[in-house]
DNA sequence: TTATTATATAATTATTTACTTATATATTCA
DNA sequence: TGAATATATAAGTAAATAATTATATAATAA
């Protein structure tokens, strides 16, 4: 199995991924612990398709991956991509967000299930 | 002088400016060596004006500066900006584009003023 | 089974983006 | 000085983007 190259294009499309506030966010959430789209809702206030859309996009590039749990479907980084060195190394100078999570806790926002 | 925080917003930003595959090589090639815009026009075999305006926006966002020399306009990497060491750091993950320079100074296409 | 909750998708729209062409400005060279 | 070269800017346009509202799907709870 030969490891593939990591290619400038490779590395623009990530940054256009992460060159939206909201998707920026969310994959440091998601380096932090695992969400669901209701956490994401509550913590953006934004619509919950406005949410879907930019996980999808995540999604479709393969940074992120679902995981159905009963009624949620929880996100989590995809660690087995390509782009997941250069997402990490990227990520890691990039101030963290736990707070977000940390206050969504604090109101009896986060889904704990399974 | 206080060293002032760099903030999630900033990140995205910068990815935004990099999410463009134009942009994200020209400050590759800068970090390289400074360049004018006849030789991005060159190397990206793109108008004029459309290599101005990636220059521009890279420049109001304080990335790159310009030094006239004569009939040329020099770009380089704005070592000085705030966001410098989240640049440099990200960029140092992307594969080199020094072979575009060599290509260009073997065609005579580079310009050494000064 | 029906209602509720969580999520995705489709259609629409306003805004932003990356280009184009045309023109202006600044420098050098004859 | 006038022509050529390098660059910037302005105006226009097609495509992409990020939201919205409406609707569909899937799981759970009553």
């Amino acid at each position: 199995m030969e490891k593939t190259m990591f290619t400038i294009n490779q590395a623009a499309t990530i940054c256009k991924l992460l060159g939206d506030k909201t998707r920026m966010t969310m994959v440091k959430l998601l380096e932090e612990d695992q969400c669901c789209v209701c956490e994401f809702v509550e913590i953006f206030q934004m619509s919950q398709p406005a949410i879907s859309q930019h996980l999808r996009k995540l999604r479709d590039n393969g940074l992120i991956h679902e995981e159905r749990k009963g009624q949620w479907i929880f996100y989590s980084l995809n660690t087995a991509s390509e782009s997941y060195p250069f997402l990490q190394h990227l990520l890691s100078e990039v101030p963290s967000q736990a707070d977000k999570l940390t206050e969504l806790a604090a109101k009896g926002g986060r889904i704990t299930c399974c």
